[in-house]
DNA sequence: ACCATAGGTGTACGGCGTACACTCGTCAAG
DNA sequence: CTTGACGAGTGTACGCCGTACACCTATGGT
């Protein structure tokens, strides 16, 4: 014990899932952009270059936190009706994300898919298989589900934030989106508070293109061969 | 003439238009990422500070990047037809991003829309609502219509790169995304060179949305009020 | 002739990712 | 018990980044 009070913070050694998990949890709380290498290391009690020795950068350790977010998601049901398997899946996958936010950005920052995320693609291009649905028929499925497989969709227009007072001059300039506003805000089935329910909008569009994906699959449709 | 060689190249006055499509042009041809302020301003001429006296700050610069792009998004048809319409300006809006293919992540980044985009999207509404669509549908239809309403959608295996010869034990960890790499490789039909033919994904997927929104269109959808 | 103003400059600061050389604790082989 | 290799953590340093702030300078109205 000749070093100073060495006994009681033995340290527990650094490891790359440690650093992961570190990351994963920086991020949930100060946002992706917070997300520095040095503060990372900070919130580790060490020095930056002490990650190096588990991620061989930043990219990596981004790659790693996108693994370990797909994880997160629920493995597939097993069921004979297809379209609940992949609707469960693709809403568990949504939960995730949205406990996540930073994670679809990150996803879509990646330059090729992580090994997670190409298993939980094939995964879920088996659920249709399983469901009957031609190889050519799920190849164009899943591309057509584009963003929503990953459970999110691209909120253009996010509605949260302050959300004082609609801006008469905005209506006047925006004439249409103003009456969707409206028409969102009066009436009470599909609205949680003043905004949309982005949960209901999620479902519709996942429900359309399931039943698109169906009746497609019922009357044997298969890509239009002639040139 | 006293300064040497002055009236050679009395340089034109920097201005806000001329900083942004020096942007622009600079992140299709090198990438957002290389797209720095100290780097535009050396394609400008000029010393990185004198950018500041045009645009409040990077953040705003981007702004003022993705007006310009969304700019150059034909404006709408007039016709009968409102899927031709919807149709056309959604392939209108591809074109453009894939012309410049940073745009879409940096829109994504933007926390708020910006006037363009607004406009965008409120000429767009119009469009469902010319056609009849009822101001409750066309709301959540614009919300189904996600990331596609901007021509574009996640493509998350991008299937560009190398494309050497394809990995055996990727095939083995992957089996039924290989499969519809082997489905997609062999038929010419919606093919082209290796690899998924972009463009038919994105019309397929569009095409079964406003099919979906007409046939709810003639139904008389409309959102479930039940609790 | 004056000076206000708008546009361009120069310097400087703090933060970033990370290359590279180092220290130090652990543990197997001699 | 000694030694020496090795892997984990350290310290320093470099070149980028965005941008605050003070300064200069040409222009045009009075």
């Amino acid at each position: 014990m000749t070093p100073q009070e060495a006994t009681r913070t033995q340290r527990i050694p650094l490891n790359r899932d440690r650093v992961l998990r570190a990351a994963v949890a920086l991020a949930d709380a100060t946002g992706i952009d917070a997300l520095s290498m040095r503060r990372l290391a900070q919130e580790l009690g060490v020095v930056p270059m002490a990650l190096y020795k588990h991620v061989a950068n930043k990219e990596e350790l981004l790659d790693g936190m996108v693994d370990a977010v797909v994880g997160e998601i629920d493995p597939p049901a097993s069921g004979p009706d297809w379209q609940h398997v992949v609707r469960g899946r693709i809403l568990s996958a949504r939960r995730v994300l949205l406990r996540h936010p930073w994670a679809v950005r990150v996803i879509e920052s990646r330059t090729g898919p992580t090994p997670a995320v190409l298993a939980y693609l094939d995964s879920m291009a088996g659920s249709f298989r399983d469901g009957g649905l031609s190889a050519d028929l799920t190849h164009h499925v899943m591309h057509a589900m584009g963003s929503r497989l990953l459970g999110f969709s691209q909120e253009l227009f996010d509605t949260s934030g302050p959300s004082g007072p609609p801006d008469p001059g905005l209506a006047a300039r925006y004439p249409h989106i103003a009456e969707l506003a409206a028409t969102a805000a009066h009436d009470g089935g599909s609205t949680v508070g003043g905004g949309c329910d982005d949960q209901f909008e999620f479902e519709f569009a996942l429900d359309l293109l399931l039943d698109g994906f169906e009746s497609l699959r019922r009357q044997g449709w298969t890509s239009a061969r002639k040139a």
